[in-house]
DNA sequence: ATTGGCACTCGGCTGGCGAGAGTGCTGGAG
DNA sequence: CTCCAGCACTCTCGCCAGCCGAGTGCCAAT
């Protein structure tokens, strides 16, 4: 019984599968796929096949389906890369290059892997890691409230409110602007609380608390390791007739609603290099246990990723063709973004 | 026959079947409402209310459903408010006062609504229209491209690419921004054409083209009458098994992702008083044929509404208490939000 | 090791049947 | 004129039995 046949009759029954999303049997298989052994052989192998855990029969007198760790084998050792065409290729860098701002550029990223992959994208924010200070603004808000908005040299805005206790002149406010600014714009996270500090020390005593309210807000931005904001798109894709899954659809939306949560999944499995697979029961979010998860990180314009992108969809996905849409849309996405 | 008790009885049968998702029978219905009569006679009342398009019964020898139209009577006239409990109302204030930035601000009252009304909610973000110019910002992006982030006096942030043809320097681009925020900052948009037009005539030849691009996208962000980016959140909501469709989940999908369509649905049909409901059909977009939508403006802190919130489910909801819902949503946000 | 043959299992489809729910109608009472 | 009790009729739904086919596991033969 050789071994090399019988991871042969897996990828066929995943490629099957995948396929026809109908269990698959010894007979077809034979017809379908050129094994030139007979569905008897074929059989055998299954047993074995069936034995190591690698696939599995819903109910007897039916045919075999992959498990998560057949998946997992054929992932890391059986898929052929399938390489985009051309014309896909150039769809995705001229749709990418459309984009007028930053969100629409995640956006697009988005409805690029959903076409691509059939399933759902989600595309993380670019990050904040190791971003400087471009410019500080002080907008008074509602009373009582003060909106700052920091801009970052990546060209992320973040904004956040900050309740200060008494009413604010417009002058006051124009000048710690101005100082702000001036001692801390165009430098990096680790020298800006020093500078802050600088600033508030020479400051006035009313508006010392003021000030380093602001200081601990900036920082606090802009030491957050990464976005926390994500755009899902594609959820459509969940309804569609391929996309059965025996629990319902209920805890996968209810999976991608927590939006936390899910971000972290995707962190930890992003590893630097390339993208990453998780299939089935290996993700931890229990809503996921019948979908798989295939990430990459993107941004590397200096070596490590600084955000990411990935496709959700059922295990029995088309993984090769899913990987290379992800690692593509990563790519092109990494070379628009502003560096 | 009295035209009263006819009343009495479609109200009776959208509760009840709002309640139940089960057709309604008039032997059902005389037990659970005190009508005071007989199931025969409700049945003529209910002959007389699908003559007049009401309501229908799915199949013969079924209970009776409302037809749209009947919904509509039924929110028309025959619906009582129910105002929500105090403490539902001392959670969304807090919930909402304890936002800590505007992107927080919308989804935390996206999540009040979903999670209020058991259905999706949409929360537009909030409208630029009307406002001021607070601060440009330019930041140099990949090769060949400029970041242009503009901050309005609402707080509100746009950011724009702009394909710049030469290489800039950052020292020309420092004295750009100063001048253009000199001369516009603090202004309104109606007067901020000319007063870039002021400061691109003074410029160099060499740098003139460049003064009227931004120029231009500065204008062409204030201007937009509304924001189009808008936050979705319960879709969990839509796999309950509460929230059957007839045509399964795929349209409904489908066109919530559509946001720039939906977008215009909800513009379309919130009028500045109040709350506005649309009914199964009444709805421009087929995918939401099966579904009804309430909507309010809010944010009108002088007069007239800036953005839009709104719910979405089956056209068999609960009207009274998504009004509620919406309503109240919609007025504790507009006090929150920055005027 | 491979293969053809064979008995066995089991899920899914079909058709028929009965129960139950609900209706419309009719004729009579208040 | 309104209301109501009774009755015959219709239709859906759930159930059950029975059949069919796909697929398996095993065994003996090559």
């Amino acid at each position: 019984m050789s071994e090399e046949r019988r991871l042969d009759v897996l990828r066929a029954i995943v490629e099957d599968y995948v396929r026809t999303r109908e269990p698959v049997g010894s007979r077809i298989l034979t017809e379908r796929h050129k094994l030139g052994v007979s569905p008897a052989t074929v059989r055998n192998d299954m047993a074995a096949l069936e034995e190591a855990g690698l696939i599995a029969q819903p109910h007897t007198s039916a045919g075999r389906i992959p498990t998560d760790k057949g998946y997992r084998l054929f992932v890391d050792q059986l898929a052929e890369v399938r390489p985009l065409t051309v014309p896909q290729k150039r769809a995705i860098e001229t749709f990418l290059s459309e984009a007028v701002d930053l969100d629409d550029v995640v956006a697009r990223a988005g409805r690029l892997i959903a076409q691509l992959t059939g399933q759902v994208a989600v595309v993380q924010y670019p990050s904040l890691r190791r971003s400087g200070l471009r410019h500080l603004e002080l907008v008074p808000s509602a009373e009582g409230r003060l909106l700052v908005v920091v801009i970052t040299d990546t060209g992320r805005v973040e904004q956040r409110y900050l309740d200060v206790p008494l009413g604010m002149d417009d002058a006051t406010l124009g000048e710690l602007r101005a100082r702000f600014n001036a001692a801390a714009a165009g430098h990096r996270l680790t020298e800006i609380g020093t500078a802050f500090a600088r600033v508030t020390e020479a400051m006035p005593d009313e508006h010392r608390a003021l000030g380093t309210a602001v200081a601990e807000v900036v920082t606090a931005a802009l030491a957050e390791e990464s976005e926390e904001r994500i755009v899902l798109t594609g959820q459509a894709n969940l309804a569609r007739s391929s996309m059965r899954f025996e629990q319902g659809l209920r805890p996968v939306l209810e999976a991608l609603e927590e939006q936390v949560v899910l971000l972290g999944l995707l962190t930890d499995m992003t590893d630097d290099a390339g993208v990453a697979v998780s299939i089935g029961h290996e993700n931890r979010l229990a809503g996921l246990s019948e979908t798989s998860v295939v990430t990459s990180g993107y941004g590397s314009s200096d070596g490590d990723s600084v955000a990411i992108l990935s496709s959700i969809g059922p295990t029995r996905m088309d993984y090769p063709g899913t990987i290379a849409a992800v690692r593509a849309v990563a790519r092109y996405l990494s070379r628009v973004l502003p560096s």
